[in-house]
DNA sequence: TTCATTTCTTGCCATTTGGCAAGTGCTTTT
DNA sequence: AAAAGCACTTGCCAAATGGCAAGAAATGAA
């Protein structure tokens, strides 16, 4: 607990949350949808995907539990979303409305705080990711991948890690039957 | 002029900026340092990048002018900075210190929104281009550039142009010269 | 359990992209 | 103007990754 607030205000905070549950495979959103609620994913693993302009699904997001999910850009700006977040296994999480949460973010600046950090955070995520796209080979990419997130392969398929990866889901059998021998 | 703001709230906010000039070259942000400034760039055209693991430098974004410049990781978690960010030709400037920035976003809602807008569209630039990476080839990338930024052809490097790509200068070239036979 | 479906692996070969080094041309310096 | 430096191009070949299709393994349904 290192969040700069009460426990009063946590307590303010939480009460505007309502549980959510999902099953396996149920979406969270859906491309074409506005984004309306922001999750915070208590107990679960989702994905974040989208299909590219020749109809190949790439998953560009896992999130374990403990992690807010919400798509950002459809989320604050209001527009439609061109992501799908899926759970992948069953879910359980606390979700608010956009007019809630900017009622929240307006009142308490803690919470705004917390709220700016959060995408500051994602935000640098993607672009060490990013990054690593850019110049590191197929096999260091899933060398990383496997130190720093081991959870993901714990509920993922293969396929939607290999996308994730920027790799066919051949390469990345490869590399691991190549991995596995060491 | 599409600002939710009045003109008293423009000038209100203009006061606290104060005019910045580079030269060319000239450094807006050094890795190893806190990025202190906001900076609104009126006039240039500047390049950010940084160095990857092998030592390489990889441009990771292009600012054209009247665009915000900044590095958002460092600057709203007041850590180091893992990024450079350099004037590619003479600029003019108007920035604001984190400090004076977030007095702004506290007392007025508005420009908090905005800050927040700019924050979201530079996130979803960058997930568009993470999704080139990985299922466009480099031709395609290097299309979409072409047709969608052609001012960074104007004033960048085709060497910084090529890793912010993903590709090397070589495989740059070569494309480039295919281009110019149609 | 058995059958059907999906996921993952593997072999073979094609394509894309990179590495290096030499060469060309432009720009800056002296 | 000559020399030096930098940016870019190009030829040759190597390495990385992908495409496809068949098979193996795992999962789910009946």
């Amino acid at each position: 607990n290192n969040l700069p607030a009460s426990r009063q205000t946590l307590t303010d905070i939480a009460e505007h949350f309502e549980e959510k549950n999902f099953t396996k495979s149920d979406y969270f959103l859906i491309e074409g949808q506005e984004n309306n609620d922001y999750l915070f994913l208590a107990d679960g693993f989702m994905r974040a995907f989208t299909f590219d302009t020749d109809g190949n699904e790439v998953t560009t997001y896992f999130y374990p539990k403990n992690r807010v999910v919400f798509e950002a850009s459809s989320f604050f700006t209001r527009t439609i979303s061109t992501e799908n977040i899926q759970a992948v296994t069953d879910c359980k999480g606390y979700s608010i409305t956009f007019e809630k949460l900017n009622i929240l973010f307006h009142s308490i600046p803690e919470f705004r705080e917390f709220g700016r950090l959060m995408l500051v955070k994602e935000f640098s995520a993607y672009k060490h990711r990013t990054l690593e796209l850019i110049n590191k080979s197929a096999e260091e990419r899933y060398a990383n991948l496997v130190n720093s997130n081991k959870e993901i392969f714990q509920y993922a398929q293969l396929k939607h890690i290999a996308s994730y990866l920027g790799m066919t889901d051949t390469s990345l059998s490869r590399i691991r039957k190549e991995f596995s021998k060491k």
